[in-house]
Formats: C-alpha cells, sequence, structure tokens
DNA sequence: ATCGGGATTGCCT
DNA sequence: GGCAATCCCGATG
C-alpha cells in the first residue's frame, strides 16, 4: 500500500454544487486537453475492455471508477455491481438482433467505449462496451471511496429540499445515483474510458485481485418483460457488499461462479482519501 | 406527426 | 410496497 499523494485532487467537500454554474456538455467540452489524469499507473487501458461481456462485467467489480473536474477535483468509488448485455440473441439489450440505433451506437464502438443513455424522462445509465458485437456492461453501484460530501450535494440537488441526508452507501446504489452522484453527463456518450481525461477506470492496490472475490451472479433487474432473457443470471455483485442497489436471496443460496471467497470486512484506511464511511456488515 | 414504453428513483401510505 | 414523475427515442403511418 503505497503512501501516494493526490495532490492535485482537492477537498471536494469545499465545494457547493448549488453556487456552481450547472455544467453542461458544452463547458465539457472546453476543458483542457491537457489535464490528464494524475494516476496513469493505475489507470487501465483498453486491452482492459477488450474481453467478453460476463467477463468484463466480473472484471468491473472492484475496480476503481475515477471522475475528475476542471478544477482538479477527484471523485473515487469501487465498482460493487454490474450487469453484461449482449447484442445479437439477448433480447434484454438495446443492441438485441443487431439493432443499431442512433441511441446505442456507443456498444457497437470499440471495446471501453461508454455508453451514457436517459431513461424514464429522467435519469441515466452509464456502461461500457465490451468485445462482442453490440454488447455492454451497465454499472449499477459503486462504494463511494473520494469525495463522498461532493457527492452527496450532487444528488441532494435533485431531491426534495429538507429531505434527510443520505448515507454514504445511498449516494451511488444505483443505475441513476451513480450518474448523479458522478456527474455522469448525457455528453459523455461515446467517448473511451480508457482516454478520456474527466472519467476513467483504476485498479486500486488497496484491494484484492478480482478474482478473489465472492460475486454474486442474479438475473438482472428491470428487464422483465423480455421472456427467458431475464433469467439469465448476468448481473453481478459483490456479496455482503452493503452498496449493493438489490440483493437477490434467491441468487445468493447458490453457490458462486468460479470465484474464491474474500474477506471483505477488512478493508484498510486510506490516509490519503477521504475514508470510506460506508459500514459493512 | 403521433404514440407507447422504458436496463429508475423517491415519496407516500 | 405502491405509484407518479417525466421525456427521449424508436416505431409506425
Amino acid at each position: 500500500m503505497a503512501g501516494r499523494k493526490r495532490k492535485l485532487a482537492a477537498a471536494a467537500g469545499e465545494r457547493d454544487v448549488n453556487t456552481r454554474e450547472k455544467q453542461t456538455c458544452e463547458e465539457e467540452e472546453k476543458r483542457s486537453e491537457s489535464s490528464a489524469g494524475s494516476d496513469l499507473q493505475l489507470r487501465l487501458g483498453e486491452q482492459f475492455f477488450q474481453q467478453p461481456c460476463i467477463s468484463l462485467a466480473k472484471a468491473f467489480l472492484g475496480k476503481v471508477l475515477v471522475r475528475r473536474f476542471a478544477d482538479g477535483a477527484e471523485l473515487r468509488g469501487t465498482v460493487v455491481e454490474t450487469e453484461a448485455y449482449l447484442g445479437g440473441e439477448d433480447q434484454a439489450s438495446h443492441s438485441a438482433g443487431g439493432k443499431r440505433t442512433k441511441r446505442n451506437t456507443a456498444m457497437f464502438m470499440k471495446p471501453g467505449t461508454i455508453y451514457v443513455y436517459p431513461i424514464y424522462g429522467i435519469h441515466l445509465c452509464m456502461n461500457v462496451s465490451s468485445e462482442g458485437e453490440g454488447a455492454a456492461v451497465l454499472l449499477r453501484s459503486i462504494e463511494p471511496l473520494q469525495g463522498q460530501s461532493y457527492m452527496r450535494q450532487l444528488r441532494a440537488a435533485r431531491r426534495k429540499e429538507g429531505a434527510r441526508q443520505l448515507k454514504d452507501k445511498e449516494l451511488c446504489n444505483g443505475p441513476s445515483k451513480l450518474c448523479q452522484a458522478l456527474d455522469i453527463l448525457r455528453c459523455f456518450d461515446r467517448r473511451d474510458l480508457a482516454s478520456d481525461p474527466e472519467v476513467w477506470l483504476e485498479g486500486d492496490p488497496n484491494t484484492s485481485p478480482a478474482e478473489t472475490y465472492d460475486i454474486v451472479s442474479a438475473p438482472r433487474v428491470g428487464i422483465e418483460s423480455h421472456g427467458e432473457w431475464a433469467k439469465k443470471p448476468w448481473r453481478f455483485y459483490l456479496r455482503g457488499h452493503p452498496c449493493v442497489s438489490v440483493l437477490n436471496k434467491e441468487a445468493e443460496r447458490q453457490p458462486q461462479s468460479g470465484n474464491a471467497i474474500n474477506d471483505l470486512g477488512s478493508s484498510d484506511v486510506q490516509p490519503d482519501r477521504e475514508q470510506s464511511n460506508v459500514k459493512r456488515t
């Protein structure tokens, strides 16, 4: 566990989402081209995304999603829940039957391409394309690691005034909550997660290798109308993790899919970061 | 031009 | 646990 400093990471908690001008796609595009991330050695490159969809969906677990703002502030969270959406046969996928539309173009782009789409008129979901025609991984939940207070402001801005303060584990425990908390915007669609200066994925040296996690495989949620395909166990989450959006008791009774047991309760304190206050049970 | 549904969330009972 | 919110996109005529 190297004591690496994040000198460029401003105290995200000092930011005020209400006085800060609302982020737009135009502003995002004006960002400095030279503001590349400071953790080049941790950043996962394009080869990471070059694997089949189900494999990539599992590989995302335990990796750290990073969002960097123009002023240098960075938000971080560990991916704890994903879903695989294969193209072709998978009727629940936006790319079912190889169907290409303007909306789902990113699903057919090179592995690592971000696919952001609006849902229910109000929310956004973030996916990342994988190997395989039209295949992509939906990012459903992350555990907040850094910048929780700013995440809370971003989330509160969309909630009723006077609503109770969200707990840390409630900040990013759902696909659209994650987008809100990290300020993932519609204009991130079709960007490259392997090279974009504002959002990327890191391997975290403080966590165990992905293959040591205890992963639960469960049916995907919210796609009940798709018959047999709704039953495929292509949702993956870290067993026992408090930031998972929906638990599936039935699936948790099944033996896990080829991953060794790992103790999730022994995470180290990370002195260079705003410490995660998520309680594990 | 119009129509129907949606990979969700938060508030209310 | 029910259900409204809210609107873009894709399909159809």
